[in-house]
RNA sequence: GGGCCGGUAGCUCAGUUGGUUAGAGCACACCCUUGAUAAGGGUGGGGUCGAAAGUUCGAGUCUUUCUCGGCCCA
């Protein structure tokens, strides 16, 4: 052999990724070869796999968050897939809902449109093609990051299919009887006759009437208190007749005082916090008191008041409730509470057993459930409030106040927190708390803390509201006696208007005659339509019945739920309520959460802080594979940080792992042929061979053991440090003079190449599920037909391969070789050497080790031109490394005084 | 403001029931190589484990407080 016959690495695969420009023409391969469909024929018979897609909301271009949900998805779905199951992913959107009806609406502004003077079908149907084109943006963003799915048959919330069956799950509860009709507070306009939205509602200063009202005592577990009153303080007066409790913190103390003054409240105690005496004795001009106790908050516990209106017919009883809200920030330090007539007030109630009712009507009247006031209109009760409260000797004082207040941005006429009629799925009539607690305890979480996440909020959550007075979504199929106010539960016409809508959708509700929903078997004009609509999350949490159950290749349930741990409170939380109402158990057999995406210091993402990158820059700048490689190399656990330097840090790893590949195809000169690992006579190879077969079925078992816990990061570290310190740093660096320098026929070469093949046929698998476009790359450039690295399965490595005797060896060799390393860089610092190749070494080592290298040589795994050893028992390991004399082997590079060994004919 | 979660080298991550001098890869510095070459190899520097206090013979690990950040709620 000379040396114009050494083989040198000779490969098609470019060291320049090239991604950006790349990745599409292999996005069109996919597309060409029907990658998607291929993959499930081939997979038909095999376990199913279902990752059942929580839809993004069809709104806007994605950014970081949905990119990480998308890849991590595509991540799981692929390595079950290579897994041996059939793994199955149908991408869904969320359609409908008050983010979209607000951009048409912003639309319809511009354009100078009211939308009241819009049909409402007409309207809808602008929201329908609004969302229908974000489907569209976002289909082509998610497959670009290289996610395979169904794309073509893809869900979405305002399907007619999906509409139809969100109005047979509705049914279920209506006909459970878990559905009911309750109240709650909403932002009410008495002027437009509606609810409002937060983003509808313009601040602005506004007087009104203030009063300072006393509720007695009736009983308390502080002696002192019996005889006393406690005063509140409130601007909206007119919300007294609805009060049904006082709100107190524990944290704040409060004194009793007796006023002296001569007035109406003389000789009377009175309670209030202490942080507000200054401010109350100088509002009601109190002159003169005494202060009789102090004490704490919390020792107001289970004090039951009577009403101010008691003599009026107001007896019932008014508890003081303990509320973190209360603050010392205005007031006395007890709140005036109204269920039906504040947020704070209805959640407080409700969770202590007391609902809103409907005390004003739509036009803003009290109702008759309002002893005194029915008919008067609220905006005009206040001074009969007041007037009433002097007259029952429980008004302190009284005054005016100019304060920001919410107003309808369109008619500028002030709101009114309003109880108004809701639906509500009762978490206690028909145990649905308790099913979902049990079902909790049936999922597995990834990461497990997410279970106790979950199992909070279920625990303490009041009743599920699901109605909403908007206008883009599936209408509440829902019909009310007009006589009997009872709600019509009828299976047929349920299923009526549900198979009306699988064939035309739901617009119809908003335009048909009422009877043709209601069938032959009742009159229309007996009952009221309802005009709700289905709130989203109700949509989106019955995405598993239209979707999973409804689909022939889907399973229900699904294997898993993934989405941002956010979703706790979303999705994850109202699919489970969903499904554990309708049927029973959870829809998901496992949930996957991840963090949030923040910066590269741990902030969010944000515009006023400029640090947000878009995945579209990432794509273009450094390409798909580097993003999925930021996304596996990430603990998802917590939140995940991205800047462009740890893009760059990956796109380094990047190299090395596409080098690695080059190095493999370069030394095959990219031929490829199968091998039967079975079949490999392991007593011919090389030790150097065997300890990496070795190496490879003991990383194949952590890169098992990871994914099956879903630990991407770990996995993927595992890899990276497989390739640059195994691999490129070790036995690629060992190997290649066998694979330059040796004949092509020679068994240790062969042997070398079996090697090559099998590392590359592992490294291809073992990273298709991340690096989706290179391993493609790779695969089509080893085999020119049409086939992809994703209909691959994972390899099964032989348990001969397996040999922790041989292992525990080159552990103790490799040791060895990193002291001569050690001893050959004090030759190249003080320039005596260039080369380990110029190095001639001498290791000296004890009994043991000496044994174990007889047959080791040590200049080739060193990379020395000669390597001798010696047995010394009383020295440790050492090695001495000096200047190799003689001439340079013009092939192999080695320096020998003869000439080589091996290459002078 | 409340609930939950988190803070280990410049970066991404390990660190078992508390137990030697806290690890890996990347990045960085220096050197070598020029037959993986816009590659490859070697050596090395770098951490009061967010802060403080406590429990303990011993704390990155347990407790408390504080601080910073994230999610949810108000």
């Amino acid at each position: 052999m000379n040396k114009s016959q050494i083989n040198l690495p000779k490969t098609a695969f470019s060291m320049k990724a090239n991604l950006p420009t790349k990745e599409p023409e292999i996005l069109e391969y996919w597309k060409k070869i029907n990658l998607y469909e291929e993959l499930r024929n081939k997979s038909k018979s095999k376990e199913k796999f279902v990752l059942h897609d929580g839809p993004p909301y069809a709104n806007g271009n994605i950014h970081m968050g949905t990119a990480l949900n998308k890849i991590l998805k595509d991540i799981i779905v692929k390595f079950h897939q290579m897994d041996g199951k059939n793994s199955i992913y149908v991408p869904g959107w969320d359609c409908h809902g008050l983010p979209i009806e607000w951009k048409i609406e912003e639309q319809y502004k511009k354009n100078k449109k009211n939308k009241n003077e819009v049909p409402i079908v007409e309207f809808r149907k602008e929201c329908r093609s609004f969302a229908e084109k974000w489907i569209e943006v976002h289909k082509s963003q998610f497959k670009r990051l290289g996610v395979i799915g169904d794309w073509e048959n893809y869900y979405s919330t305002m399907s007619f299919d999906a509409e139809a069956q969100i109005v047979r799950e509705l049914g279920k509860f209506l006909k459970e009887g878990s559905l009911y009709r309750g109240f709650k507070p909403v932002l009410w306009s008495t002027v437009e006759k509606t609810a409002l939205a937060d983003a509808e509602v313009e601040y602005k200063d506004h007087k009104s009437d203030t009063i300072y009202a006393s509720f007695s005592v009736k009983s308390s577990q502080i002696k002192e208190l019996e005889d006393s009153e406690i005063v509140i303080w409130t601007t909206t007066p007119w919300t007294i007749p609805a009060n049904k409790a006082l709100a107190y913190n524990d944290a704040l103390n409060y004194v009793l005082i007796k006023i002296n003054d001569e007035n109406d409240f003389k000789n009377r105690k009175i309670v209030i916090a202490e942080a507000l005496l200054e401010s109350v004795i100088n509002e009601c001009s109190i002159k003169d008191f005494k202060q009789i106790k102090k004490f704490k908050g919390k020792e107001l516990k289970g004090t039951i008041c009577n009403h101010p209106f008691f003599n009026l017919g107001y007896d019932y009883d008014i508890p003081m409730l303990q509320a973190r809200f209360v603050t010392t920030e205005q007031g006395t330090g007890i709140v005036h509470c109204a269920p039906s007539h504040g947020p704070d007030d209805f959640n407080l109630c409700i969770n202590n057993g007391i609902k809103a009712i409907e005390t004003v009507d739509g036009d803003g009247k009290y109702t008759n459930h309002v002893k005194l006031f029915e008919g008067i209109h609220i905006f005009k009760a206040n001074p009969i409030v007041i007037e009433k409260l002097k007259d029952q000797n429980k008004l302190l004082s009284n005054g005016e106040l100019v304060h920001s207040y919410p107003h309808s941005w369109r008619s500028k006429a002030p709101l009114v927190h309003r109880a108004t009629p809701q639906w509500f799925i009762s978490m206690e009539s028909h145990k649905l708390r308790d099913k979902a607690l049990k079902a909790i305890d049936e999922t597995t979480f990834y990461p497990s803390k997410g279970k106790e996440r979950l199992r909070s909020m279920i625990e303490t959550r009041p009743d599920w509201c699901v109605s909403r007075q908007r206008v883009w979504g599936v209408p509440l199929p829902i019909f009310v006696n007009k006589k009997t106010k009872e709600i019509l539960i009828d299976d047929e016409v349920n299923e009526n208007i549900a198979n009306i809508y699988e064939k035309e959708g739901s617009d119809c509700w908003f335009s048909d005659n009422p009877q043709r929903f209601l069938g032959k078997k009742y009159k229309a004009e007996d009952f009221d339509k309802l005009s709700d609509i289905v709130e989203v999350w109700f949509d989106s949490g019955s995405t598993h019945s239209f979707v999973l159950e409804k689909r022939e290749d889907l399973k229900w349930p699904a294997s898993m739920y993934l989405e941002g741990s956010d979703q706790h409170r979303g999705w994850f939380h109202s699919s489970l309520l969903e499904s554990c109402g309708t049927r029973g158990r959870a829809p998901f057999e496992s949930i996957l959460s991840h963090g949030f995406v923040v910066d590269g210091k741990g902030l969010k993402m944000s515009k006023s802080l400029g640090n947000a990158i878009a995945p579209e820059d990432i794509l273009k700048k450094y390409g798909a594979d580097i993003l999925r490689i930021w996304v596996a190399s990430s603990n998802y656990a917590e939140d995940l940080r991205i800047d462009y330097s740890i893009l760059d840090q990956h796109a380094e790893s990047y190299r090395k792992i596409r080098n690695t590949f080059r190095y493999l195809l370069g030394n095959l000169n990219d031929n490829f042929p199968k091998l039967d690992l079975e079949k490999i006579d392991l007593n011919k190879l090389p030790e150097l061979e065997q300890f990496m077969l070795h190496k490879i079925y003991s990383l194949n078992l952590n890169f098992k053991k990871y994914f099956k816990n879903y630990d991407f990061h770990n996995l993927y570290k595992e890899l990276l440090n497989f390739c640059t310190v195994d691999l490129s740093a070790f036995y690629f660096d060992i190997r290649k003079d066998t694979l330059y320098c040796d004949p092509k026929e020679s068994s240790k070469r062969q042997s070398t190449i079996i090697l090559l093949n099998i590392i590359l046929n592992s490294l291809l698998k073992w990273f298709a599920p991340i690096l989706s476009f290179t391993t493609e790359e790779i695969y089509k450039l080893l085999f020119n037909d049409s086939r992809s690295i994703h209909l691959e399965q994972f390899l099964e490595f032989p348990e001969s391969f397996k040999n922790e005797k041989l292992n525990g060896k080159w552990k103790d060799l490799i040791k060895i070789r990193n002291i001569c390393n050690i001893s050959i860089e004090e030759k190249r610092a003080s320039k005596e050497i260039g080369s380990s190749l110029e190095a001639k070494i001498k290791i000296n080592l004890d009994k043991k080790l000496f044994e174990i290298t007889q047959n080791i040589d040590f200049s080739e795994l060193c990379i020395t031109s000669s390597a001798e050893v010696l047995y010394n028992e009383k020295t440790e390991t050492n090695v001495q490394t000096t200047k190799a004399k003689g001439s340079k082997c013009p092939v192999c590079w080695k320096i020998t005084e003869e000439a080589c060994p091996k290459h002078s004919e």
